[in-house]
DNA sequence: GCTTTGACACTAA
DNA sequence: CTTAGTGCCAAAG
């Protein structure tokens, strides 16, 4: 059945397709969705039970490219994020825009 | 089925 | 820059 996927499962194959050292925004997965949920998609990220490697949800930031909220701590987040190569600096992801994985990048496809 | 809860977005001041 | 207010919508209670 196609469109069948909750709204959450759907944030989750979203999800997957954010390569590492780049990021996306709660707006842009919702936009993505055809949704302005943007709140919605953060409640999702906070209720994630997949690991972190599988389903990078410290690569969800604000729309303006600061950090925003992570369940196990800001200073995680940030702290991944710089594993993975990006700068932060006073919260806000350095040249944020060129890192932004937008809307129209994803493939739904896999939504079936 | 209504009410509350958010890891948000946007505008105005 | 900061704060306050409004809007947004899926999930859980």
């Amino acid at each position: 059945m196609n469109g069948s996927e909750s709204f959450s499962e759907r944030c989750y194959v979203l999800l997957r397709q954010i390569p590492e050292g780049r990021v996306s925004s709660y707006r842009e997965i919702a936009h993505a969705l055809g949704s302005r949920a943007y709140r919605a998609v953060g409640n999702v990220m906070n209720h994630n039970p997949y690991p972190t490697d599988l389903y990078p949800c410290h690569r969800v930031v604000k729309s303006d490219g600061t950090v925003g909220g992570y369940a196990w701590g800001t200073e995680v987040k940030t702290k991944r994020l710089r594993e993975e190569g990006l700068s932060i600096v006073e919260g806000k992801v350095v040249n944020f825009e060129s890192f932004l994985m937008k809307a129209s990048e994803f493939d739904l496809s896999g939504l079936n």
